[in-house]
RNA sequence: GGGCACAUAGCUCAGUGGUAGAGCGCUUCGUUCACAUCGAAGAGGUCCAAGGUCCGAUCCCUUGUGUGCCCACCA
């Protein structure tokens, strides 16, 4: 009998999650283009931060997305044409990673596949899991126009990012050169200085002697790579030095190589740190390679891309880097140019896809200039300088506001932007090359009918392909349609965690100005991340992440999303799972108390505005107006926890636990029954509409029970 | 090496220049009358440490300790 009795009364979200979701999508209105709003309605766009088409859901997902869907839903609501932009990224590197160990578990490498098959292979792969983390993003209930959805290698979106590079090109921000570059010598392709990781290595500090020409005592170099010694073709030293200021400009002979290079003086060397001489490798080291372009020394590449010793390196061509520095230390040892060792522990540059150790060797690559201009079409300023006047000038908002600072400084800050991968799974860059001189080439979006240098070739496409986020920079434009972007661009609001401000907003910002002249959007919202309840990050392979299809299966949608809002107060978050359940209660409070206002106000006349008569009436109605008044200054700064909160403190203990306990007795006395109905029928009413944005499926649940209803649903009431 | 956060109840976290708050957990009591995914009552805190400013500091300042994150070409 009691269990009978609890079965029939609890809210169960999987009942009704489903059907709701499928309603909304099939009404349109998650289409800005058929909300019923007034023809003078302003839009407001969120662009939502693309997934890699490799992803699956999750905790991060739950949390940005549930931000988003809040944003949205209360602008809906409020009138305007919201329009909340979905997509997918193709995600070069990760993307080919992914596919790369799927075809090595069948024993088969690309290099087999060749370039066509194996990009063939990933767009099986795309259609096969491309969607299926959009379909998870459903099950949150985010009412994102999925009519608009674009993937990144869309032929629409490849134009325009093809577009934007010959334009680039055009304007002179876009040119080719030899660089030393961080190289992953598994991936086979140059890394922006973004994509590396450091992780810290226990290694020695070597002491190596290079000996003089002149029966001088030589000089003593420190260093944690003997293996590039093979490359050296200086030795440089503080200007600053005294104990080294009668050395500068003698020569002295490279051990092994037998080479003789000369020891220069330059300003970046630290003559406190080791014995304060630094060996030089211009091809190996990029501050090396500065320092050898600042006094023209030779550049000898030892390594190659695949990080074995090339025939410069003598007798240890061939070698993998770590098997040329231990025989290179017995040869040093051997030879008696091994002064000393020492314990050292240093940051080791690894790959942030495969760990691999990072090799900078140099490369011909494609830089888009970040801070100087060449022409002066846009008043001369450069790319960084646009992004940083964009943020300076309060056109673009970042919150909370202590990550303007870490934006600038890295705009401040910045070097070229290395926009070359050498993968394969990308947009192929727009650059035709003559097959008789190689050093000739045209950038232009189609081929060239004929080669305009030796007028009989047909030209051949540049292998390499541009940076994942060379594309996704052109998001906010390249994801809308011609007749979009003059509806719809600029957006509004651009809602992530911190690890991509500068990875993708930045570049955002400025691709933005450069492209359509206006920053893309006003506010940027940097929330926390999801980490444990530890504190530990969440990742798949260490085992510690949780699926929040998990909590949305068994819980509910609304109480996930409470529970991902209700603790995202700017921090992190050690994510507790009391949050979730705290969230099923409350929607089953909703649901509760709706059943008891319905079934006790049957017939009840809809006021707009009632008034009180009791004192408990007129508490209410003040504290809902508060409520409401607060909520809608919150809501439109991001302030979305303290929202939660108030109104689940109004929801439960206002109404429920003071209200409507008093209702009961009101609603017995003749005096106060008609109020008493008008105001709990209104205030249930008022605390769907503005619970409806976090928590939607409940709110529209009870909406579909109301027994008079103005609009097909509570998404597209007035707040 | 530099920078930025954070340290408050058993746990996860809000908050305030003047008797310290929530969720979960815990204790006691209470089910005909929306909800036991409930209600009522309650226990539980040197607000990291030391110093400073102030009539008064958990809050502001300094220093320290601990934790997390980011940036950096120190070979």
């Amino acid at each position: 009998m009691k269990q009978e009795k609890s079965e029939s009364s609890a809210y169960d979200p999987k009942l009704v999650e489903c059907s709701i979701y499928k309603e909304w999508e099939k009404s349109g209105y998650f289409n800005p283009d058929n909300l019923p709003v007034k023809k003078a309605a302003k839009p407001y766009v969120v662009y939502m931060p693309l997934p890699n088409v490799t992803g699956t859901l999750h905790m991060g997902h739950l949390l940005n997305n549930a931000i988003q869907d809040v944003v949205i839903r209360y602008r809906r609501m409020r009138g305007y044409k919201a329009l909340y932009l979905p997509g997918t990224d193709h995600a070069g590197i990760a993307t080919q990673f992914v596919v790369e160990k799927e075809l090595r578990k069948q024993g088969i490498s690309r290099f087999e596949l060749g370039r066509d098959a194996f990009i063939k292979k990933v767009w099986e792969w795309k259609e096969k899991y491309g969607g299926l983390i959009l379909e998870q993003l459903r099950k949150i209930g985010v009412s994102a126009d999925w009519s608009r959805a674009r993937f990144t290698m869309d032929e629409s979106y490849t134009k325009d990012v093809l577009k934007a590079f010959v334009e680039y090109h055009k304007k002179g921000l876009i040119y080719r050169g030899l660089r030393v570059v961080n190289w992953c010598p598994r991936c086979g392709t140059s890394l922006s200085e973004l994509e590396l990781e450091h992780k810290e290595e226990e290694t020695k500090l070597w002491h190596v002697k290079y000996p003089a020409t002149d029966g001088g005592d030589g000089i003593v170099v420190a260093t944690t790579r003997p293996e590039t010694m093979l490359g050296d073709t200086a030795v440089a030293v503080s200007p600053k030095d005294s104990k080294y200021k009668a050395l500068v400009g003698k020569i002295i002979i490279l051990p092994i190589q037998n080479r003789k290079i000369p020891i220069v003086a330059d300003d970046s060397i630290d003559p406190l740190f080791g014995t304060g001489a630094l060996k030089v490798t211009p091809a190996h080291d990029i501050t090396d390679f500065e320092i050898g372009e600042r006094h023209k020394l030779p550049m000898i590449q030892v390594i190659d891309e695949r990080g074995k010793m090339t025939e410069a390196a003598g007798k240890f061509a061939g070698m993998k880097t770590d098997e040329a520095r231990v025989a290179v230390l017995n040869e040093l040892k051997k030879l008696g140019f091994l002064v000393k060792e020492e314990p050292y522990i240093h940051n080791l540059a690894v790959c942030y896809r495969c760990g691999h150790t990072i090799e900078p060797i140099p490369s011909e690559q494609w830089f888009l200039k970040m801070s100087a201009r060449g022409g002066s079409a846009l008043g001369g300023k450069g790319l960084s300088q646009m992004a940083i006047q964009a943020v300076k000038s309060g056109r673009v908002k970042i919150r909370p506001k202590n990550f303007e600072k870490l934006y600038l400084d890295w705009l401040s800050n910045i070097r070229d932007w290395t926009i070359s991968r050498q993968i394969w799974w990308g947009h192929q860059l727009p650059v035709w090359f003559c097959k008789n001189n190689k050093e000739k080439f045209v950038v232009s979006v189609e081929k060239p009918k004929a080669c305009q240098f030796c007028k009989k070739c047909e030209m051949e496409q540049s292998p390499d392909v541009l940076d994942t986020w060379f594309s996704s920079a052109l998001w906010p434009f390249a994801g809308l349609s011609k007749e979009d972007v003059k509806k719809y661009y600029p957006g509004n609001a651009l809602i992530t965690a911190r690890d991509i401000l500068n990875l993708w907003v930045a570049r955002m910002i400025y691709s933005g100005i450069e492209f359509q002249k206006k920053v893309p959007f006003k506010d940027v919202y940097i929330h926390g991340t999801v980490l444990t309840k530890e504190g530990k990050r969440m990742s798949k392979s260490l085992g510690t992440g949780i699926d929040p299809l998990k909590y949305i299966n068994e819980f509910g949608a609304d109480a996930a999303r409470f529970a991902a809002i209700w603790q995202a107060t700017g921090q992190d978050i050690h994510w507790d799972e009391a949050a979730v359940m705290a969230g099923r209660k409350f929607a089953n409070k909703m649901w509760n108390a709706a059943k008891f206002v319905i079934s006790n106000c049957e017939g009840a006349e809809t006021v707009k505005k009632p008034a009180g008569k009791t004192a408990a009436d007129k508490k209410i109605l003040a504290k809902l107006a508060a409520v409401k008044k607060r909520a809608e200054k919150n809501i439109e700064s991001f302030e979305l926890s303290v929202v939660l909160k108030e109104l689940y403190d109004f929801f439960w203990h206002d109404f429920c636990d003071e209200y409507l306990e008093v209702s009961k007795m009101q609603l017995k006395e003749n005096g106060t029954e008609k109020t008493t109905r008008e105001i709990l029928t209104y205030a249930l009413f008022e605390s769907m509409k503005m619970l409806h944005p976090f928590m939607p499926f409940v709110t529209e649940a009870v909406y579909q029970k109301l027994p008079k209803k103005e609009k097909k649903f509570i998404m597209i009431e007035t707040w």
